[in-house]
DNA sequence: TCCTAACTTGGACTTTGTCTAAGTCAACAC
DNA sequence: GTGTTGACTTAGACAAAGTCCAAGTTAGGA
């Protein structure tokens, strides 16, 4: 992650703690977490860090391509910062616990000439449906 | 739509003027509304009818499988009257147009059992991004 | 070390959605 | 037809998620 504070350095950002601290968390174990979750977790680090402030570095990281947002639940947004590596995401319906995971080929591969419309296609965001281990379980 | 209307009947619904008028509005040619323009569209139709109760209709006739929730944007949630057919949604990155699309194949089939982390698998969300055709004549 | 544009802050504001208590009415029984 | 009743609707308060702004602070170049 410190790879990308140099990245970012290197297109003019500047290096302030609270970006920092945001930078950090989203390096952490928990990758799919809410703004205010990455808000919750950058105060433990810096108390002073405002909303605002994690409202506005993440929605910097996300148009510079560093980190993806991800909508699964019509809820908060979540923050993805595996955005280097082409993948998609399980989410269970249980209890909404989500894994990255790799489906085979291309999804645009799926779409036929006459089903785009005219459109230019730029990519495809699958989010598969289901049960995870505990939530089957315990039905 | 008026289908719909029995099966809903069938079901112990009660027929209120609101629950048509909502009903009606979905059965448009415009098939992709938030519940603020489903409410709006349904005032015209019926000045009192209230937020809460097209919240509510919404949530029902999405509880009963009648109507699909699509969540494209992390804004406002869209309400797909299309439910009884498979299908995807291609969206505009420019203007936020959505269109219905039919991918081929199941898209279930593309995720291993080795990505499948012990889950127990329902369905998959496909959302397709590109440039519509408009948006992209016009850069 | 100084300067300044970029960054951060707190709080007001907006959008989207949920909840509640009180009033209304669709559908059934007669 | 009329009455009854529980399901439905309403207005408005509330909550969650996110945006915006004016004022204060600061990273990094000169």
């Amino acid at each position: 992650m410190s790879d990308l504070l140099e990245r970012l350095r290197g297109r003019g950002w500047r290096l302030t703690s609270q970006r920092r601290v945001v930078a950090e968390v989203l390096d952490g174990e928990h990758v799919h977490l809410t703004a205010d979750e990455v808000h919750a977790r950058a105060v433990e680090r810096l108390p002073e860090i405002s909303r605002a402030t994690v409202y506005n570095t993440l929605g910097e990281l996300v148009g510079l391509g560093e980190v993806l947002e991800v909508a699964t639940d019509g809820r908060a947004k979540r923050y993805d910062p595996n955005a280097h590596h082409a993948h998609q995401h399980l989410v269970c319906y249980g209890c909404g616990a989500i894994r990255d995971v790799h489906p085979q080929g291309d999804p645009l591969a799926a779409l036929p000439a006459s089903e785009r419309f005219g459109f230019t296609l730029s990519g495809a965001e699958i989010t598969y449906r289901g049960l995870c281990p505990d939530c089957s379980t315990g039905s």
